[in-house]
DNA sequence: ATTTGTTATGTAATAATATAACCAACGTCA
DNA sequence: TGACGTTGGTTATATTATTACATAACAAAT
């Protein structure tokens, strides 16, 4: 991720290397559970985004996916489309980026709190989703599924600005 | 717009000529009051943004722009631009598209209801903004601007499926 | 009217993001 | 085994967006 300022930002909390293992062994159970395959591009695709603990870009993945040289893109948006569905990982919009899916029940829509300073970004809940359902039966609209991505601030950066 | 769907889409009402005509003055009238200029490339861009009535990609501008042969790129990109400023316009992240503002009161953060059967769009004020700050500010987080988009079938679509 | 600074446009090239099309390899089950 | 569906490799291409640099248009001061 590339940010706005040029300052240094401490606050980027990786996940330690034994807690991605054990994120990967979660997902490698909810796939055989499913009964699907957890190959070796898609588990290469998701420990990236793990390692990458933020939004990172589809072509960052593709850069990094081998020791020496990329991968060919289709194998990875193979991937990501894959981890996708399996609720593995989120989608981010207004930013073009992937970043995994930070609670134990996949298979959900969630919102994004994304730092425009650092980069970081928080998944949350959707708050009020009734709401916005109400108001989109107003004219008898039936929504499928809600992105909610707000930018702004996060508390480490605002210290900074 | 390409649609996920064969049928017709016979709901997909225009903007009459006459009332294209009244947003673009009004536009004009806007401009000139910050001090800013419509030059025509922004009128032109704004012209066939008002005419898709729907939200339109980058590239159906750019190819639309001369009746004959397309603009080059960053005219249109720098006309997208200054239009979003003056709150003319707004991007749909999740389209990667733009679309007129519908409400004279300019300058806003827009919620958008999406169809993913005829690629109408509908804009709503995004509903409970003081509680998507709440929870954002959960974890100290502040709130810049708030994407909404909610994808699903329109009143008229819900018939057709 | 000239200079100067600022904003806007023209133009070419390229970067960044994503998919299509095709065939080969692999699993699995009859 | 062999037929079938899934996954992956490879090449090419489509789509979306920006950089870089030169020029033009405009506004205001000299
Ligand atoms: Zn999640
Ligand atoms: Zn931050
Ligand atoms: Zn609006
Ligand atoms: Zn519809």
């Amino acid at each position: 991720m590339s940010h706005s300022c040029e300052h240094t930002h401490d606050h980027d909390h990786h996940l330690k290397p034994d807690a991605r293992a054990v994120r990967l062994e979660a997902a490698q159970a909810l796939c055989l559970e499913a009964g699907e395959r957890m190959t070796s591009s898609r588990l290469r695709t998701y420990e990236l985004i793990l390692e990458a603990n933020a939004p990172i870009k589809a072509y960052d993945v593709i850069d990094r996916f081998h020791p020496d040289g990329a991968a060919k893109p289709p194998t990875v948006y193979r991937a990501l489309s894959f981890l996708e569905q399996m609720g593995l990982i989120h989608r981010i919009e207004s930013l073009n980026a992937f970043v995994a899916c930070d609670t134990h029940d996949h298979k959900h829509t969630a919102g994004f709190l994304l730092c425009e300073c650092c980069g970081q970004s928080e998944e949350i809940a959707i708050p009020n989703v009734p709401e916005i359902e109400a108001s989109a039966a107003k004219t008898g609209f039936k929504v499928n599924h809600i992105t909610l991505e707000a930018r702004g601030l996060c508390n480490a950066c605002q210290a900074s600005h």
